[in-house]
Parts: structure tokens; sequence; C-alpha cells
DNA sequence: CACTTTCGTAAGCCATGACTTACGGTAAGC
DNA sequence: GCTTACCGTAAGTCATGGCTTACGAAAGTG
């Protein structure tokens, strides 16, 4: 169930550059801020959405707030793409052992292009 | 460059849902549609999204056209999440052990070892 | 105390995109 | 031939959300 909201996170790519340099270890708001061309408020709103996502975690620091990667988060992410991996994959070996028998299914299999008027 | 599309992709709870039904194997536009509570149409275009992102293939099939899901596409973001988790553990571990003992109970740091393909 | 720094939130603007209906084009059936 | 089924695209509507500026709260400094 938190998956889903962890993929609508890092799916904007201000919030990913955000959460990709929180990977170097833990950041101020400001340190982050700093580096990216949107403004401070706009890193906080974003950090808020990885917040309640499950994806990181703050820490108060005197004045400053330092965010910082919960793996917990991006563990259940994971855990979901593996299993649908998993799933999809045989789907696709089922698929192509029982489809085409005909012509080898190797390279440019499926057809792509439609003719034009 | 392309786990990027993937994300996009995968957050939009429709696409979700037409991506997550095609792993049950190759369906067509019309059977996707018929379980969902968007029109055709809308199918189809989020089918060009999940081809543009490489997460889908199709086929025509007389006047049907077949989608099923590409393995690379969903491999690819795999290796980025794969990559960026283990960073990210190093990260909070290193984190973990030069801060201070502010931590949380730590239910359950999740396994950092997992299978190849 | 006053002043600065750091940050979160509120309010508003505006582009993105998800959806609809309408239409044209191709394949199969009669 | 005509008709039906299936699908992609165009055009337009409308809500979502990412961004800004403005303001207030909390902690540190002199």
């Amino acid at each position: 169930m938190a998956y889903e909201s962890a993929l609508r996170c890092l799916a904007d790519p201000t919030r990913r550059r955000v959460f990709e340099r929180l990977r170097e270890g833990p950041r101020a708001v400001g340190e982050l801020a700093a580096g990216l061309p949107v403004s401070r408020p706009a890193v906080s709103q974003h950090l808020k959405a990885l917040k309640d996502a499950g994806l990181v975690l703050d820490r108060a620091e005197g004045a400053r707030r330092v965010y910082f990667i919960d793996p917990e988060g991006l563990g259940e992410l994971r855990r979901w793409l593996d299993w649908f991996w998993d799933q999809a994959l045989d789907a696709f070996k089922h698929e192509a052992e029982t489809q085409p028998p005909r012509r080898r299914p190797a390279r440019g299999t499926p057809s792509s292009e439609r003719k034009k008027p």
C-alpha cells in the first residue's frame, strides 16, 4: 500500500533530485535547496511528500532540520518490483514459448509501425 | 535515462492497473478497457505511454492489437533501484554509526542481499 | 531583550496531464 | 461491394500538483 506513494514521489524530477542528494548523506533543507533551481519552500514541500511516503526521516538539529533516507520505504518499493518482475518474466517466457513457433522471435519481432496513408 | 520515464508511467494509478493486468499475460486493448473504469481511448493513450517508456511491447493480431510486458523496461528500473538501494543503505549505516544513539528501535533493517538474474 | 537564521505552512498562479467525445483507418464477416 | 468490430489520434475540458511569495514559529546569538 505504500509502494504506490513511493512511485508517485520518485516520479517527479525535482523530488527525485532531492532524494538522490540525500543518498550522499543527511542534509538540511537549506543545503538541499542551494543546489537546486527551486526555492527553499518548494524543497520543504517535496521533503514532506517524501516523508509521508516513508522514503525519508528527519531529525531536529537546533534550528535546522536534517533529512536522511529511510531504507524501509525503498525496501518496500524494491520488494514490490521484485515480486512484479518475477511474475512478468514468467508470463513473458510462457508467451515466447507458446506464441511464435514460426519465425525466430529474437530481434525485431513486434510490429510497431503502421502504414502511412 | 529510461528509468525516469518508467517511474513516471508507473506513478499513475490507472496506468499501473493496465500494466498490472498485463502481468497475467498478453491482452488486447478492448479487454484491458473492459475491466477499467475509463474509456478505451484512455487505455490506448496509457498503452502508448507505457510503450514509449519501454515497459510494454505490442503485436498486431488481425484487427486487434495485443500488448504484453517487455521485461527490459522493468529490468532497467530494477537495476537503478538496486544501485540506489546499495548507496542509500551504506549512507544509512554510516549515519547510524557516527551519529549519537538517537535512532529509532530499528524494526528489522531490510536484508541487503538478493538474487541476481 | 532585539536580531538573525532556519524552516514549515498558507494562498494563489499556472502548466501538466488524464479523461472525454468525435472521427478516420484497417481487418474480418456477410 | 457493404457492414461491423477494433483501434489510434485529434481536440477540448477540467482537476491535480508543483512552484512562487508572504508570513509566522522556534532556536541560536549578542
